[in-house]
DNA sequence: TCTTGTTAAGGTCAGTTTGACTATAACTCA
DNA sequence: TGAGTTATAGTCAAACTGACCTTAACAAGA
């Protein structure tokens, strides 16, 4: 509206743009044994919010692709090279920094538990359990809602639940990681009757020994394991292979239902 | 890798942020009568790719939050308040524009057809049929591309196709919206069917009259109209009503199927 | 060695949804 | 008045879902 001179010198200058990552891992809970939902997060070593702890990122420099810098800042956080990474959403409120206007493109990444070293927890990294996330710097409280929206509605397609798994695992594991995301039991049946009708995947002749139970076979996933190189959607639209079988989440047939937003931010700041 | 001291300048300074905005309105083909989904595009009036058709945008300046920067655009454009806008994705490659490095927030929109002065094209702004445009300045025609997969993904759920819509409208014009959108024949029975029986859609007592056939009743959109203020959804999560029905999008169920990637795009350019 | 407990794996069944198709209603135009 | 076209309602078989049942395979303990 008012486009005159009189406007603070900060407000004047082109904002900063900052790249953040949100990473998923799963691991399985010591009391239940059933997976849940942890993330990695950052100390902030200077103001503002200085103590509290925040989504690794850092400024983007003009030298790096968005996307590679999400990838460094999950090997700088965990050590790891991504087994799925893509872009969540671009935060640009007025109000996300109070020393400086700041656009943070943030990332989203999963990550294998028996890779993530879950106890490499330092000083100024450690992982907490997704469901327990609060009082995190700028408002990454909410990023992490919305990447959690994200990674729910993801799962109802295709292909991002393998993310979290190794190369071989069991229905049941499978079935894991879709509870653990979704927050609700499956049916084994069901989702059993599901899954072995997928196309990309497939029964291996294993079966995984050891247990105190009937040994379960171990299956293979066949499709496309991560992104095409440099290609990132931003939405479900890409790497879609399908729908989530055994879901519950029926299809959402009927059309137009009930208004199911998921938790929204429009704010949020980068780690500098 | 590579953090020696022999870089060129300009790939030392940040990189400057741009927003623009895909821009869509159904149009009726005038020979078959069938709405066709057209944008509107600004011819570049500087280098780099001075003369060619771009997406509207322009540079982020510190004043404007991203949202009220594409609605900006939007209605210096088409003079349309946004009846739908969204964040469609962040395009940072490196070598998105030669002169400079470039990362640009793209949004999309909805408007509707009567609305839309499609006859207002300028020297510098005209309408364009969406499934023909190429040539693009920057890498416009692959984030054009994009979009229309995210329009494809968004409308097999809920509320996005009432946005082309007005207040009223009949069920043959909703079947139209999603037959242009889909780029293929419904079957208008099953389509009634699934649409009579959904949530946030309610007849009204009026009909159309004046056309040569059977009078259609008209029907009321009764969902949210546009996403909560300040929010803004980069995925299918948010304003997701339920699904789109008819749509011979059949559920994706018996889980991961073939991978169905949409168009995507690491480049772009900003009009500047 | 037999029993018990637990998970794996396969199957049944009723209710719902889908896609293809048919039939009738309502209107304009020739 | 009859033909043509769209609106609207219904039918039917195939497919899918969610709930539930049965049997297989294994470990641990009696």
């Amino acid at each position: 509206m008012d486009s005159s001179a009189n406007v603070s010198e900060r407000q004047v200058q082109a904002p900063s743009l900052a790249i953040s990552t949100v990473i998923f891992a799963l691991r399985d809970d010591t009391a239940t044994g059933r997976p849940e939902i942890w993330l990695p997060l950052v100390r902030r070593i200077r103001q503002p919010h200085l103590g509290r702890w925040a989504l690794p990122g850092g400024p983007l420099d003009g030298r790096e692709s968005l996307q590679d810098a999400a990838a460094r800042n999950l090997r700088e956080t965990t050590d790891l090279d991504p087994t799925y990474l893509e872009q969540l959403y671009a935060f640009g409120g007025l109000d996300r920094s109070a020393t400086q206007r700041l656009v943070s493109i943030v990332y989203w990444a999963l990550v294998r538990p028996e890779q993530a070293d879950l106890a490499r927890a330092s000083e100024n990294v450690q992982w907490f359990r997704a469901s327990e996330v609060a009082g995190l710097a700028f408002d990454h409280d909410e990023i992490v809602a919305y990447a959690l929206g994200r990674l729910r509605g993801k799962i109802e397609y295709g292909s991002v639940a393998y993310h979290f798994l190794g190369d071989r695992f069991t229905l049941a594991q499978l079935r894991g990681v879709y509870e653990a995301v979704l927050g609700k039991q499956l049916d084994p049946a069901n989702f059993r009757r599901q899954f072995r009708s997928a196309k990309d995947i497939a029964p291996t002749d294993e079966v995984l020994q050891g247990g105190r139970n009937r040994p379960p076979r171990l299956y293979r996933y066949t499709g496309a394991r991560a992104d095409p190189p440099g290609v990132d959607d931003g939405t479900g639209a890409g790497t879609r292979t399908g729908l989530a079988p055994g879901t519950g989440v029926r299809n959402p047939v009927g059309v137009p239902g009930a208004m199911q937003a998921d938790v929204v931010a429009e704010a949020a700041g980068g780690q500098s």
